[in-house]
DNA sequence: AAAGGGTTCAACCGCGTGAAT
DNA sequence: AATTCACGCGGTTGAACCCTT
């Protein structure tokens, strides 16, 4: 018995959203609040699934949210913050203790021995006023990693990228599991 | 001016988690 | 204890835009 769609797919609009679609779905939130995302899009009159609703008021209708691209003060936090929360995938032997307080890592799995650290972007947007997981994450993905790379660290352990290499002498690229973009 | 490649970012998808039953 | 379900998260995609040739 698989997990069920969140939603009924059927008949349901995907996409970019229209102007008219955003301004309904403002004016429910605002007015009613969300009790569940599932009802919002039946509730505001929309053809959206309750998911993409949520998205797209946490990424972009939120009236607190701040637009633009991040100022120097919140991209040194988000360094910070990346080289405290962790990786998405750094790989350690099972058998290697902790790096960090493990309270840290949420989301750990193993796989083939090796433990799997995933990111928290929302931990790192959390302590961003206006700025969304999201946002973060494109602007870590598209601008921060050049720069760091550009300065010879490695994105991934903010180590100048040849110690980091000296530490790590099996490349993470090389593992499936292991975030392998270049 | 146009073609092609690169970049950006909004939106989607799949899965983990925890609450409810 | 097992199952179901909604929510939230992180990774990925793809269209639009930008830049270079």
């Amino acid at each position: 018995m698989g997990r069920q769609p969140c939603c009924e797919k059927v008949g349901l609009k995907k996409g970019p959203w229209t102007a008219e679609e955003d301004q309904k779905l403002v004016a429910f939130l605002l007015s009613h609040g969300h009790c569940c995302w599932r009802l919002v899009p039946k509730l505001a009159g929309l053809l959206r699934c309750g998911k993409s609703c949520r998205l797209r008021w946490t990424n972009y209708l939120r009236p607190d949210l701040k637009r633009g691209l991040l100022s120097d003060d919140e991209e040194k936090l988000v360094i910070d913050l990346h080289s405290q929360l962790g990786n998405r995938c750094v790989c350690v032997s099972s058998s290697t203790p902790p790096l960090r307080s493990p309270d840290i890592f949420l989301h750990v799995r193993v796989v083939n021995s090796v433990l799997v650290l995933r990111h928290r972007w929302s931990k790192i947007a959390a302590r961003l006023p206006g700025r969304t997981d999201n946002e973060i994450k494109n602007h870590w993905n598209t601008h921060i990693r050049k720069k760091l790379k550009k300065m010879g660290l490695d994105p991934v352990t903010h180590q100048p990228v040849a110690a980091s290499r000296a530490a790590h002498p099996e490349d993470p690229q090389q593992d499936p599991h292991c975030d392998g973009k270049a």
